[in-house]
DNA sequence: GTGAAAGCGCTAACAG
DNA sequence: CTGTTAGCGCTTTCAC
């Protein structure tokens, strides 16, 4: 059924080297040559195996992207972003779940090394050692989303969460808040989630206010999950005029449980989220929320791991994408109004 | 740095064959030549290649799966739910993005074909023959999402989606409602969508109730875009008291566009969703929907393409899950109450 | 320029 | 049982 290359050779009339030569255009081949194989490749409908290539150069035309769960909207739309520029150097993506867990991660990771990925794309809630190790031992291309790696010739994108946190925080204090409650995820040293916090805890700082750790929900990354831990804040009898959700989802989780609970969101308790997941815009209310430029961060993050699995140098290796401040329905006076 | 299958055949005193044997078991090795090799195997931290592997058996232990964009909650459910049952057989995801574009879909095919993967689980809108034919010639292993082929070899799993839209429309229509406007999306014949509409046209002739076109919105599985949709109907000056949408981010499309234009969901108009997808349950107000067992799909086109790849026989090659109908808070009068 | 031959790492058929 | 010998399909020295 499918074609190899000695059968094209043999169609040609000459050695698969030559065949090899043409389509590879590696070394020049003479002209009428060159025409007879283009020809037989053309009958024959001829398709080099990227299997066979594979072995040879170690090589896969894959790239693995690691991540804690497609079925988080911010996750996946990374992802899109990441095909949306890797599909047209025939790149494939290799879909891996870690949930969180570095032992998977590193599981993952071995493997697809040993399947010739090309390079990976990783988005872990922190480097550790072993991740460390395993990308100098391997030489893997690889670009973090949303961390950085202490490696100096690691590449990554995020955005500054130190300071978002602090732009949002900010936001309700000036407008008199002083009971803010923060929602965050577990931390663990240095994640985004870590960073949100110091900028939700400077920001505090920043008017003399002092943390009050009754204030800090931890939660994790599911709408289901804080919905739970704020009511149960709300059933403690706990109190706050704003809460700062460190992601949209979680956000949801809230107004959800505040207004189960009677209170009015925004006019009772001011909620805001982070990420903008098109979600923040349709959900009711619409959610205030720290605008991350997602499927920018994914593009970038496919057209830099090209980059480097092409050998081209590259300027920035610890990109920076900007973020926004959106004001929607979920806090009071809006300075701008949208959709 | 990787040691090779000569290493630990040199290190065990034996051929490559014999280690070839053990690792694979397929023929008996003396028990101390076994042994040796084992031990030679730990020493080396030898692992075998599995592109060298893949080269010779025409496999890679990866599976493909085409869907139209990850972006959709739905999709990336499914998606979980096959890595959720074949991570443990050591298979991986190559997740290929086909935007509902045929092209694209075959380009795919032929790529993953060409790439060894084992099995390919299929989302599309629609079989064409191209399809058909590419499936029977390549002898690919392959399940379809939602979608039933009409080889009789071909594996698939759904839900009716027929009798789901049947009762939801029978739902407001033994409630009084007359006026209920379908929400769908573009229709190419045996589509998932086609049959919803089907259900909903029949439920409206169980009445003896003709199909309005002006109460059938086109839309696209988008929230923007139904929400547009919906809007320029409200415009347009047409009204409806109650409103079956073909997937759930429809629904909220519409909810908001309801909402916006002044009119209060479920008092003024009832809506339901379908798919049942999380946000459904944490929208304002909360989704009446048509649930379906999403995960519960994916894990089942997980196994039933891992039992057509091991070449075991199966019982049902399409199977059809059932479907519930959630009654939330978009809907009057909830038979059932849910969080 | 071009073909023969070796090899990527592994499996399988074939003797023994 | 086990080693030798061919491949899987392609690339790449290395002579000519």
């Amino acid at each position: 059924m499918k074609k190899t290359i000695n059968e094209v050779a043999k169609l040609a009339g000459v050695s698969k080297a030559t065949v090899s030569r043409v389509i590879n255009d590696s070394k020049p081949v003479n002209p009428d040559k060159r025409e007879k194989v283009l020809k037989a490749i053309k009958e024959l409908e001829f398709r080099p195996n990227p299997v066979a290539r594979g072995l040879v150069h170690k090589k896969s035309g894959l790239i693995g992207v690691l991540i804690p769960d497609i079925t988080n909207p911010f996750f996946a739309e990374i992802v899109r972003g990441i095909e949306g520029v890797i599909q047209a150097y025939q790149f494939n993506i290799v879909l891996c779940h870690t949930f969180h867990n570095h032992e998977k991660e590193l599981e993952h990771l071995q493997m697809l090394h040993e399947k010739y990925v090309d390079g990976i794309v990783f988005m872990t809630s922190k480097v550790t050692e072993a991740h460390q190790k395993f990308f100098t031992e391997s030489k893997l291309p690889v670009t973090f989303v949303n961390r950085r790696c202490s490696d100096l010739n690691s590449y990554s994108v995020d955005i500054n969460n130190y300071q978002a946190a602090f732009e949002i925080t900010s936001f309700f204090l000036k407008r008199g808040h002083r009971k803010i409650a923060l929602i965050r995820a577990p931390l663990t040293d240095k994640t985004s989630g870590y960073e949100r916090f110091k900028g939700y805890q400077d920001a505090l700082k920043s008017y003399q206010l002092l943390m009050d750790d009754n204030l800090v929900l931890r939660s994790n990354f599911k709408i289901e999950n804080t919905y739970k831990t704020v009511r149960s804040f709300l059933e403690r009898g706990h109190q706050a005029t704003a809460m700062v959700a460190t992601s949209d989802l979680m956000a949801i989780g809230a107004i959800k449980a505040l207004t189960d609970h009677g209170h009015r969101v925004p006019e009772d308790v001011e909620v805001s989220g982070f990420d903008d997941i098109p979600m923040a815009t349709y959900y009711s209310p619409s959610i205030t929320t720290v605008r991350q430029p997602i499927l920018e961060m994914g593009k970038t993050a496919g057209k830099m791991l090209i980059a480097k699995m092409g050998g081209h140098p590259i300027l920035e290796k610890n990109i920076i994408l900007p973020h926004t401040v959106i004001f929607r329905k979920s806090t009071l006076i809006s300075p701008v109004s949208e959709v």
